[in-house]
RNA sequence: GGAGAAUUCGCCUAGUGGCCUAUGGCGCGCGCUUGGAAAGCGCGUUGGGUGAAAGCCCUCGGGGGUUCGAAUCCCCCAUUCUCCGCCA
């Protein structure tokens, strides 16, 4: 949620970022009117309140013969204020419902326009050249019994999958060797629940746009997570944190869960966009003067887990338009994917500024002892995807693939994945 | 799934319709005392909303209700604990 008091002192700052998200500007004009009107009738039940307090504390005190009188008068004061009540209740809820239509509100540096709109920050690596026809993951997945797509569709339908023998074990190295370099970051590792409560899952802002990418259990009235970060999120909901010690960083692992309902027919092949897969989120808790240099922190140990997997790759600004409504700004870093012959969205770290802790009711103590929203921010670390690209540009020509050293501890020190026997 | 108990300020706790503007302790902060400390003593210590301010309003797990008036009575929900049942 925007900050009311913006709202109040600069309007127009809001309308600009509504704009270039193309979201509706008059919304904006809206809550203004709908703040006014909440407010005059809050004030109107509150004095009606105040008068009803004190009058109803004379009955005690009053005379025998004198009690009867005050009580029809508490009678009659207390059907007004019970209306009063009702009238400043539905403004705020008014409100309330506007406010929540609000996105957050763009940093003004995010580039302008659409989908296609990003501006490239850097490009890393060297993308491999190979000397023989490059096989795709489904193909080196299948030869070297690494993924198993056909049974998966089997038991669960299309976009699952298994992940078997050194695939399996591949994509626990990552997440390893992920949450080893998170915790000497600082981060503390959290493994999260992935069904939440409907407050928890609107609290991080996924029931807008995209609620028909979540599984939703009605027996149960729970929903799947996508990401950890709802979990993440919801963690301190209703909390004031200390910040006094810089940043609260989490480390969470989790498996997601996403109907891709908007995605029929696209990539289809293969587990580059599947319904289950296991994610290494980072998520942190900062001071909101703090959010924009945390932000580039999270890109930057993202850049080094890249680094670490050998993966030539590109670090995109992501343009307003093309923003999920809580994020203030967003970089994706994408891998280079050799049979596409193109960039592949590997991870992805937004700062959500104050706009999801508002919403989730999270503070932190200022220095002067008051209380203040904290902002938020949260970044991908590895994800059961990398695997594709990490298949892709390490393979060999006799059909293996070689392990990037890095990842090699935490694969028993193997170097290559070779065909058994 | 069934039965019972509980939920009050960071923690523990008092509180059965108006004197609750919520008690006491621990912890924490400030001060006094002291050569310095401990002990002791005094003061302070949940959050939120609204208002230019004084102030006013809300907050006893959450939501409704009864009442002139609710931490207190009634209903629904959540969570925790105990016992029973079930259990890959």
């Amino acid at each position: 949620m925007i900050d009311p008091n913006l709202l109040r002192e600069n309007p127009d700052a809001i309308k600009a970022s509504q704009k270039a998200r193309g979201a509706s500007e008059a919304l904006v004009d809206q809550a203004v009117a709908a703040d006014k009107a909440w407010r005059k009738a809050l004030v109107d039940f509150e004095n009606l309140r105040a008068e009803q307090n004190s009058k109803s504390k004379l009955v005690a005190s009053a005379a025998k013969e004198d009690k009867p009188a005050l009580i029809a008068a508490g009678q009659a004061l207390a059907a007004q204020v019970k209306s009063a009540e009702a009238q400043a209740n539905a403004e705020e809820e008014q409100l309330q419902k506007i406010l929540w239509q609000i996105e957050n509100v763009v940093i003004p540096s995010v580039p302008v326009g659409g989908e296609d709109d990003f501006v490239v920050i850097r490009e890393e690596g060297t993308k491999p050249q190979f000397a023989f026809k490059a096989q795709d993951h489904v193909a080196l997945g299948e030869s070297l019994d690494l993924i198993d797509i056909e049974r998966g569709a089997k038991i669960s339908g299309s976009r699952f999958y298994f992940l078997k023998g050194w695939g399996a074990r591949l994509e626990l190295a990552l997440m390893n060797m992920a949450l080893d370099k998170a915790a000497n970051a600082g981060f503390t590792a959290l493994i999260t629940p992935t069904l939440v409560k409907p407050e928890v899952m609107a609290g991080t802002g996924f029931l807008g746009a995209h609620a028909d990418e979540i599984y939703y259990l009605p027996a149960d009235d729970l929903y799947l997570t996508g990401t950890s970060e709802v979990a993440l999120a919801g963690y301190h909901s209703n909390e004031i944190i200390d910040l006094s010690n810089g940043p609260v960083r989490y480390a969470g692992w989790s498996t997601c869960y996403r109907r891709e309902a908007g995605s029929h027919g696209k990539d289809t092949r293969g587990i580059l966009r599947v319904h289950q897969f296991n994610k290494l989120e980072m998520f942190s808790y900062v001071a909101p003067e703090d959010a924009e240099a945390e932000h580039e922190r999270l890109r930057a140990w993202q850049e080094e887990m890249l680094k670490a997997c050998e993966l030539p790759y590109r670090v995109i600004d992501i343009a307003a338009g093309d923003l999920g409504s809580s994020a203030a700004r967003k970089y994706d870093i994408e891998a280079w994917v050799p049979t596409q012959e193109t960039y592949r969205e590997l991870t992805s770290t937004s700062n959500c500024t104050t706009f999801q802790a508002r919403r989730l009711n999270i503070r932190y103590r200022k220095q002067d002892g008051k209380t203040a929203t904290a902002a938020t921010l949260n970044g991908t670390l590895a994800t059961t995807r990398w695997l594709v690209a990490i298949l892709e540009n390490h393979q060999q020509a006799d059909g293996s693939v070689r392990v990037p050293a890095a990842l090699r501890p935490y694969l028993g020190g193997i170097e290559v994945i070779e065909q058994k026997g």
